[in-house]
DNA sequence: ATATGCACCTGTGTGC
DNA sequence: TGCACACAGGTGCATA
């Protein structure tokens, strides 16, 4: 379910909302995640204290002091909301962190794709080879231009690739690339110097609008407080298969690659 | 290095 | 109404 803007919209929430809450006990319901869930180490979180919500690439970091942090993916499907301790557990609701105050985190995720972890920051393989963050300051553009047409692959598979670069997913992907003019199957080492950089240029430009508005949503994306994203309202091109593009009204085109789909103008793509 | 297929799951929408 | 199928915001592995 979410990218970048969502994820560090959730994180914004939760970081306002989590700070300083102890953490009472950890529930764990259902521990068959598409990774199981390691319920002795989530133990290790009983009697901390939060610190701070972070995010790396989509993943939210829970600090919770002494060098350790708990790690969270939402997968596809997956939705992390503050609520209070006497509130009924959801459906497909898998873990329940209790914190004081009588409120607590609610984890549901009807796919199971998540993941949630607790170690090291050091020890977390799932963070070691990530790419460069895109929103940073110090995100190195004409780096990721450099790289991206050193590659034989199609720029969306290259895009998607979370070594390469952080935190963008399949809607993302196809908004960037329209942004930049450029079609989701041209081949990165064919682009022209122009494309690679009007590409570096619209990832944290989409990636941005999108986090100003809270992020993209469907049918099921939510913030941890239940509030909606607007993006969805400014997509350029995907889902909007067959609908005329709005920049020059020619029929936007789908095509489906490795079981994903890409959207993109014919006209305003080269 | 890259491509492809599949696996992990449930829910929803579509067409018959 | 039921049923079959396609598809969904993500990742990881096995095999070429």
């Amino acid at each position: 379910m979410p990218e970048l803007p969502e994820v560090e919209t959730i994180r914004r929430s939760l970081d306002r909302g989590l700070r300083g809450a102890r953490i009472r006990a950890v529930d764990v319901r259902e521990p068959r995640l598409r990774r199981p869930i390691d319920v002795p180490a989530l133990g290790r979180l009983v009697g901390r204290r939060v610190a701070g919500v972070g995010r790396r690439a989509k993943y939210l970091v829970f600090d919770v002091g002494g060098g350790l942090v708990w790690i969270h993916h939402l997968g596809m499907s997956g939705r992390l909301l503050l609520v209070p301790s006497a509130a009924e557990r959801g459906e497909h609701e898998h873990v329940r962190v209790e914190l004081d105050g009588g409120r607590a985190l609610a984890y549901r995720d009807p796919r199971r794709f998540g993941l949630m972890r607790v170690g090291r920051i050091d020890e977390l393989e799932e963070l070691r080879d990530l790419g460069p963050e895109p929103l940073d300051a110090a995100f190195d553009a004409a780096g990721f231009a450099r790289r991206l047409r050193a590659t034989r692959r199609e720029v969306k598979a290259a895009l998607l690739d979370q070594r390469v670069v952080a935190g963008i997913g399949n809607i993302y992907a196809s908004e960037i690339l329209f942004h930049a003019g450029v079609r989701p199957m041209r081949r990165g080492h064919r682009l022209r110097r122009e494309d690679g950089e009007r590409i570096a240029a619209a990832i944290p430009r989409v990636l941005g609008d999108a986090l100003a508005r809270r992020g993209t949503s469907f049918s099921d994306y939510f913030d941890s407080d239940g509030t909606p994203g607007g993006f969805q309202e400014m997509l350029a091109v995907f889902d909007r298969e067959g609908s005329p593009c709005r920049r020059c009204r020619a029929r936007i085109r789908r095509r489906a690659h490795g079981g994903r789909s890409s959207f993109y103008c014919p006209r305003c793509q080269a």
